[in-house]
RNA sequence: GCGCGCGUAGCUCAGUUGGUUAGAGUACUUGCUCGACACGCAAGGGGUCGGAGGUUCGAAUCCUCCCGCGCGCACCA
C-alpha cells in the first residue's frame, strides 16, 4: 500500500489492509513479539456470546481493553491478550429453538442428540461473526489461542471442576424450591432474575377466623399451613393448632357453580411473619414460593403440595376446577369463585416487583424440584478475605462493596438447569432421589456417583439403575474456569506457567458478581492464587437520552454501522473520548465529529511534515534532536510533559482523560504553534535541518502515543514513512 | 426500605488533595481561501456550577437538609 499524501484523509483508503499485515506479522502472539521481553503482561478477553453481534458494550470494553494491551506490548511487556466466544448456555438454546420455531419444530420432537447437533451446526455458522467484527475495530488479541468454553478441552476443565466439589462434599443434590422459568422450562440462579415493577393486586382472603393478604391467589391451592410472627399477640391462641376453615372445593368441576368445602389448617409461629405488613397472618406455600420453602425447613411437619407444573400451568394436585390453566387464568378463576362464595374480604391495587427470566423475560415461577447445589460458605471467605487484603484492586474501588455485600449474604449456588446445551454433570444418578426428604442437606452418595467412581451401576440403597443426570450446568459455572481454563488448566501446561495470574479485567459492573466474583473463588480454589490483580469496571454506554441501549426497545446503536460511516479509528477515538472514569456515557455523536477531524488534522500534519523532507527512503526519528530556538525547546519539553502524563492515566485506567490530554498537546501545541513557527525556522539555512529533525522526531514519537488509541492510522503512516526496527508501529517501543 | 452514582455553557462531558477572570468537544457568531488541514486558522458570544443553609480569608470542590434523574440490593407474603 502507497500513502498518497496529495489526496485528503480517507479512512476506506488508509484503514483496510492494516489488520492483516498485524495479523501477518504475529506479534499478536506474545511468544513471537520480538525484543527479550522478561515482562509479562495477561488479559483474558471476557468471551462474547456465540449468539451475539457487537453491541456498544462490547465495542467500548475491547476499544479501552485493546488501547491497554497495545500499550503493554509497547512497553516492552511479553503481552498476551486471550480470547475466546461462550457456549452461553439458555442464551444459544433459545436462540436455536428460535430458528427451529420458524420451521414449525420443537426441541424435544428433534430430541437431544438431534437437537445439540444443530445448535453445533448454528455455532459453526454464526459463532465466528462477532469475531470477525472484533477484527475490524482492530482488537489485537492472539487469535492462536482461540478458546471456546465447549471445546474438548475445556469440558474435561470444568468436569475436573465438578468432580473437585465433589469429592470436597461440596456439591450436593436437593430438592429445593427454586427459581424456575417455564419458557426456558429450567432452574435460575438468583442472579439469573430480574425485578421489574408491576402494578398488581392484594388480595385479602378469609381463612376461618383470620383474614389474610395476598398477591398470589392461585397457590392458596397448594398452603399447608398459616404462619404469625411468634410475638405477634393477636394470634397467639392458634399457634400451634389446627383451624378449620371454609374454603373452595377444588374437586367441582369448572362448569359447575363454586361449592365450599371444610378444610383443616394448622397454624405455626415464624419470624419471617411481618406483624406490620397485611395483617400480619401468611399462608405458607413452600412449594411455590421460596420464602415460604424456608419457613419450611424450619417445621419439616408441614407437608409440601406442588399445585403448578413446570410448565406454567396447574397441576393435577390443584383439583380438576383448575388443573391445566395458566397460572393467571387460574388466579381469574379462583378469585371469580371465591368472590362468589363470600371468602374475599377486599381487593387492593398494589405496586411489586415481580421476578422475571434475564434471558427470555418470561415471569419466574418459584417451583419445587430437584437440584444440584453447589455450597458457598467456604470459597465466598477465600474470595472475601483476597479482596480484603488488597490481592485484588477494584477501579472504581466503590464496586468492591457490590461484591462484598453479595459474597456475605450468600446462599448455595444452584449449578444444574435442565436445559441441554452445555456441559451435562459428570454424574451418575437415579431419580427420585431415595434418601426421605428431610429439609435439610441430602445425602446423596448413594444416589449419585461420578463417573469413575461407578462400578456399581446399582444405588445400594434402593438398588435401582443409574443414568447420567439430564442436567447440565449453568453457563458461568463453566465461565469461572476462564482464566485458567482457556490457559489449558487442568494439564500443567507452560502457558498456564507463563501467564497466570493475570493482570487487569476489564468488564461492565453487570456481572461483578455473576462472572468475577465466580472467577475469583475459582482461581483461588483450582490454581490457589487470584485470578487477575486488577478488576476494571468500565462505564455503561447508554442512549444520549440516558436510556439502556437495547435491541428490542430500538434504542440500540450498532457500532458496525459507525464504523463504516466513519472508519474504525473514529470510532474508537468517540469511545475512548467519552470514557472518562466509571461515570456511564450517554452516546454523543459529536465525539464521532471530533474524531473524524482528528484523524484529518494528523493526516495534514504528517503531510506538512513529510513536504519537508524529500528522503526517498524511510526516516529515521529515533535520534534525539537538540532544540535550538525557544520554540524547539518548548515543544520538546513538552512533548516529555505530556507523554509522562499520558503513562500514568494509562496506568490508573484513565482511557478518556490520556486520549484527550495527548488531543490538546498535538492539536494546538504541535500543529497550531510549532508546525507554524517551524515555517519561518525553516527559512533560516542554520536552523533548517534540525527543525526538519525536530518535526520528524514529534510526530514520529506523537503516532507511537497514539497508537493504542488510534491504531490504524498511526500505523499506516508510520510504517510507510518511519524506519521501525521490526517493520511495525505495533511492535516498536513507547518513547523513552 | 437500604445502598451507590449523577445533576457544571444549547447538547455530551472535564474540573485531581478548596485558591487568581470555571474548561474541552460539538453547535453558534464574525473575519480569513496566506503553500499541512475550510474536517482549517484567528477572534468571540454563551454558565448566579440543581436548590437552601453552614464551615472558611476564600467552595463547583468540604458538611447538613431538600428537589430531580439513573442504577443495584432486599425473605416485597
Amino acid at each position: 500500500m502507497k500513502l498518497d499524501f496529495s489526496q485528503p484523509y480517507d479512512f476506506k483508503k488508509i484503514e483496510d489492509g492494516i489488520y492483516r499485515k498485524w495479523e501477518e506479522s504475529g506479534y499478536f502472539n506474545p511468544d513471537k513479539l520480538p525484543g527479550k521481553r522478561k515482562k509479562v503482561f495477561t488479559m483474558v478477553m471476557a468471551p462474547p456470546n456465540i449468539t451475539g453481534s457487537l453491541h456498544m458494550g462490547h465495542a467500548l470494553e475491547y476499544t479501552l481493553s485493546d488501547a491497554l494491551a497495545r500499550y503493554k506490548r509497547m512497553q516492552g511487556y511479553k503481552t498476551l491478550w486471550l480470547p475466546g466466544t461462550d457456549h452461553a448456555g439458555i442464551a444459544t438454546q433459545n436462540a436455536v429453538e428460535k430458528e427451529l420455531k420458524k420451521e414449525g419444530l420443537f426441541r424435544h420432537q428433534l430430541g437431544r442428540e438431534k437437537f445439540l447437533e444443530k445448535v453445533w451446526a448454528w455455532r459453526e455458522k454464526y459463532g465466528h461473526i462477532i469475531i470477525q467484527q472484533l477484527k475490524s475495530l482492530g482488537v489485537s488479541a492472539d487469535w492462536s489461542r482461540l478458546r471456546f468454553t465447549m471445546d474438548q478441552d475445556y469440558q474435561k476443565a470444568v468436569a475436573e471442576a465438578f468432580i473437585h466439589y465433589y469429592e470436597k462434599g461440596w456439591i450436593y443434590r436437593g430438592e429445593r424450591t427454586i427459581n424456575w422459568c417455564s419458557r426456558c422450562a429450567t432452574s435460575l440462579s438468583d442472579l439469573e432474575i430480574e425485578y421489574k415493577e408491576e402494578d398488581g393486586k392484594f388480595y385479602y382472603i378469609k381463612y376461618g377466623p383470620l383474614t389474610l393478604g395476598t398477591a398470589r391467589p392461585e397457590t392458596k391451592l397448594g398452603d399447608t399451613a398459616l404462619a404469625v410472627n411468634p410475638k405477634d399477640k393477636r394470634y397467639k391462641k392458634y399457634v400451634g393448632k389446627e383451624i378449620e376453615i371454609q374454603s373452595v372445593d377444588p374437586s367441582i368441576p369448572r362448569e359447575a357453580e363454586p361449592k365450599l368445602k371444610t378444610i383443616k389448617i394448622k397454624v405455626i409461629a415464624d419470624p419471617a411473619a411481618d406483624p406490620e405488613f397485611g395483617t400480619g397472618v401468611i399462608k405458607v406455600t413452600p412449594a411455590h414460593d421460596i420464602a415460604d420453602f424456608e419457613i419450611w425447613q424450619r417445621h419439616p411437619e408441614v407437608p409440601i403440595t406442588q399445585v403448578i407444573g413446570p410448565n406454567g400451568r396447574m397441576s393435577e394436585k390443584a383439583g380438576i376446577r383448575y388443573r391445566d390453566l395458566k397460572v393467571v387464568e387460574a388466579r381469574k378463576q379462583i378469585v371469580e369463585d371465591m368472590q362468589k362464595l363470600g371468602l374475599l374480604e377486599k381487593i387492593e391495587e398494589y405496586k411489586h416487583n415481580v421476578a422475571h427470566c434475564y434471558r427470555c423475560g418470561t415471569m419466574i415461577e418459584p417451583m419445587l424440584s430437584q437440584q444440584w447445589f453447589l455450597k458457598m460458605p467456604e470459597l465466598a471467605k477465600l474470595a472475601i478475605y483476597n479482596v480484603k487484603k488488597g490481592k485484588i484492586k477494584f477501579h472504581p474501588k466503590r464496586w468492591e462493596k457490590v461484591y462484598f455485600d453479595w459474597l456475605k449474604n450468600i446462599k448455595d449456588w444452584c449449578i444444574s438447569r435442565q436445559i441441554w446445551w452445555g456441559h451435562r454433570l459428570p454424574v451418575w444418578q437415579h431419580d427420585p432421589i431415595c434418601i426421605p426428604k428431610s429439609g435439610g442437606e441430602n445425602n446423596f452418595e448413594d444416589c449419585a456417583l461420578w463417573q469413575a467412581s461407578l462400578n456399581e451401576p446399582k444405588c445400594r440403597k434402593c438398588l435401582a439403575g443409574f443414568h447420567q443426570s439430564e442436567d447440565v450446568l449453568d453457563t458461568w459455572f463453566s465461565s469461572a474456569l476462564w482464566p485458567f481454563a482457556a490457559l489449558g488448566w487442568p494439564m500443567k501446561t507452560g502457558d498456564l506457567d507463563k501467564f497466570y495470574p493475570t493482570d487487569v479485567l476489564m468488564n461492565d459492573r453487570g456481572i461483578i458478581n455473576l462472572w468475577d466474583a465466580r472467577m475469583i473463588f475459582s482461581g483461588l480454589e483450582f490454581m490457589g492464587k487470584i485470578p487477575f490483580r486488577v478488576l476494571s469496571v468500565h462505564a455503561t454506554v447508554l442512549t444520549r437520552e440516558g436510556q439502556r441501549m437495547s435491541k428490542s426497545l430500538g434504542t440500540g446503536i450498532d457500532p458496525m454501522e459507525l464504523i463504516a460511516k466513519y472508519g474504525r479509528d473514529a470510532v474508537r477515538f468517540a469511545i475512548i473520548w467519552q470514557a472518562m472514569g466509571g461515570q456511564d456515557i450517554r452516546w454523543s455523536e459529536d465525539a464521532l465529529i471530533a474524531g473524524k477531524k482528528f484523524l484529518n488534522k494528523i493526516w495534514n500534519a504528517s503531510r506538512f511534515v513529510f513536504s519537508q523532507s524529500q528522503s526517498p527512503d524511510k526516516i529515521d526519528f529515533a535520534q534525539k534532536p537538540r532544540p535550538q530556538t525557544n520554540d524547539d525547546k518548548k515543544i520538546m519539553a513538552n512533548f516529555q510533559k505530556n507523554k509522562k502524563i499520558i503513562s500514568r492515566r494509562l496506568e490508573s485506567y484513565e482511557f478518556g482523560p490520556a486520549l484527550r490530554v495527548f488531543y490538546d498537546f498535538f492539536w494546538h501545541d504541535f500543529c497550531d504553534q510549532y508546525l507554524e513557527s517551524s515555517k519561518k525556522q525553516v527559512q533560516d539555512p542554520k536552523l533548517k535541518s534540525n527543525t526538519g529533525r525536530i518535526l520528524i522526531y514529534i510526530l514520529g514519537n506523537s503516532l507511537k502515543i497514539l497508537h493504542p488509541f488510534l491504531p490504524h492510522i498511526t500505523e499506516a503512516i508510520a510504517s510507510e514513512k518511519f524506519g521501525l526496527k521490526n517493520n511495525l508501529l505495533i511492535a516498536e517501543s513507547w518513547p523513552r
